[in-house]
DNA sequence: CTAAATTTTTAGACAAATCTAAATTATTTT
DNA sequence: AAAATAATTTAGATTTGTCTAAAAATTTAG
């Protein structure tokens, strides 16, 4: 068994391992957490002392199997609860996650299940993020982004890549959530903004900012 | 705002003031908290500095109107959440406490707000012990025990005295669960066990122990 | 390829919650 | 009412996670 504290520096260590091949860095860790290096540099020794991630001094981190599965078992959890709080608590998308950051310590695998199985087994989460299943197996996010959608053609909003609370409420705000389909009306060759049009007919102007950060799949897929 | 820790403590001084007038003593709270006298002692220190509890040296402490409202607040989570489990999750009623025990404390006040409206406002939890409300207002539980009930007459089950899991195991198999109506059948007059007859017919015996720990209200009421 | 800048680690300290063992206060017994 | 017993508190130590400041290693720049 290992703390909470310890399972909140596996998980920032497994998605900070996501984004690249290379060992993590303390700073980075630090940075992710809201702390000091010095206090991450403690935690990474005991961490590795439990063989939950490869340690070599002044080197950086890699997570182990062993972390990456408890790591992807919070991963899980904090989706799941994510669905429940929107979908049963009729919560709004951008105020969930840090409730879910509660949840995902205190709830046994039992309930889970459990949780799993009322919400009817989701695969992904408000956000678009894949849920992992029981055995850790994670399905494949959407990588296509509407920034590189075709003129004319009509997409289905899948997901984010930005998490900020900022970034969502603008987007709850403009109507553009998860599920909802649009149609690229125009690029602008200047900076890449661009006129989309919502199934309910409004038409709305967008920076390429945000459309980098919002991920589709094609209509109808 | 105070530590999960604190919560517990508070919540036990709570339980422990509501079974008796006189202050709680430092052993009867390190039992309950299955901890030690001198650990106790420490964290009354702690309290009291908060203005939580009235501590005063070797004569036992009392909860504070602040206190008690936090420890309140606790009880309600604790309650919901073991609604939730039972209800939504359909875990059974010797299940829940200890998934509870751990979700009392990360629940905001607002989700806990939105859990109880979802539940439809339950009074009572799976145990019969009653829901206090968002103000802090318990409806009065069930004062009347089966053992004290008559011959011939019916009573529907409302909640039991002793928490144990195993009791609840014990109720479980044997069918008596909240909400059931039983009919007495005979009562011996040498150790006071009783004849019941369930709703199903089933005919039962019940030791005066066991009836003693069964809280229930006369039919139809 | 040194020298400067940056990153990481170590050293030492602190707060929270706990424990054991010893000292103190309260209660019971005789 | 003094002695014995029981309960409570204090003293001192431990564990976990954190911090600041200083030292060491690595990376970057000239």
């Amino acid at each position: 068994m290992q703390t909470e504290t310890e399972e909140n520096y596996l998980k920032a260590i497994y998605h900070l391992s996501a984004k690249r091949a290379e060992p993590v860095n303390t700073s980075s860790i630090a940075g992710s957490l809201s702390t000091t290096s010095a206090s991450v540099t403690d935690m990474l020794k005991k961490l590795a002392e439990k063989n939950l991630i490869e340690y070599e001094r002044y080197r950086g981190v890699r997570i182990t199997r062993k972390g990456e599965k408890i790591a992807i078992n919070i991963v899980r959890k904090h989706r799941l609860w994510e669905v429940f709080l929107t979908q049963t608590l009729k919560f709004r998308w951008d105020e969930v996650h840090s409730m879910a950051e509660e949840l995902e310590h205190v709830s046994s695998d039992e309930l889970i299940k459990r949780l799993e199985e009322y919400l009817g087994f989701p695969r992904f989460d408000p956000h678009g993020d894949p849920i992992p299943d029981l055995t850790g197996k994670i399905s494949a996010p959407s990588n296509l982004c509407l920034a590189s959608g075709e003129c004319d053609k009509r997409y289905t909003l899948t997901g984010v890549n930005d998490h900020s609370v900022s970034f969502l409420q603008y987007l709850e705000r403009t109507g553009l959530k998860p599920g909802i389909s649009v149609r690229i009306l125009e690029i602008q060759e200047y900076d890449h903004s661009m006129q989309i049009e919502l199934k309910n007919k409004t038409k709305l102007s967008i920076s390429n900012d945000v459309a980098k950060n919002i991920l589709v799949k094609n209509y109808g897929e």
